[in-house]
DNA sequence: CGTGTGACTAGGA
DNA sequence: ATCCTAGCCACAC
């Protein structure tokens, strides 16, 4: 018998290694695409996440992409829900941008 | 079933 | 250093 996902596994792969997220972290599009074998469909991810919108398991927060840069800030209901969470989280940001970035990168094939 | 688009990334000028 | 182009896969119409 098959069953009918209500979604493609593709994104709740991506919902999955979003939720791996440590707090005060922050991890890329590209990245969480290169442990799902698509280093070349971040793309995806960020498509992924338009759905995850839906699942507040999933600190879509979280991911920028490689710049840092809250890209995705304008799909949280408002440009400000996205700063503001990662505010909370310890996070700085200046100019949509995440200062320190490259120190709070979390790697998901390499969660140091 | 074909076309278009997208919260990206890497490479070239 | 900045700016532009091409590639990529999945989903919606």
């Amino acid at each position: 018998m098959k069953n009918k996902a209500t979604e493609s596994d593709f994104f709740l792969r991506v919902y999955d290694v979003v939720r791996q997220i440590p707090d005060r972290r922050v991890c890329s599009y590209g990245a969480i695409a290169a442990h799902l074998g698509m280093p070349r469909s971040a793309r995806m991810v960020g498509w992924a996440m338009n759905a995850a919108h839906s699942k507040p398991d999933v600190p879509a927060h979280r991911v920028v992409n490689r710049n840092g840069m809250l890209t995705g800030k304008h799909h949280f209901g408002g440009p400000r829900v996205m700063q503001q969470l990662l505010e909370n989280e310890g996070h700085q940001i200046e100019n949509d941008q995440i200062l320190n970035f490259k120190n709070s990168f979390w790697d998901p094939s390499n969660p140091v």
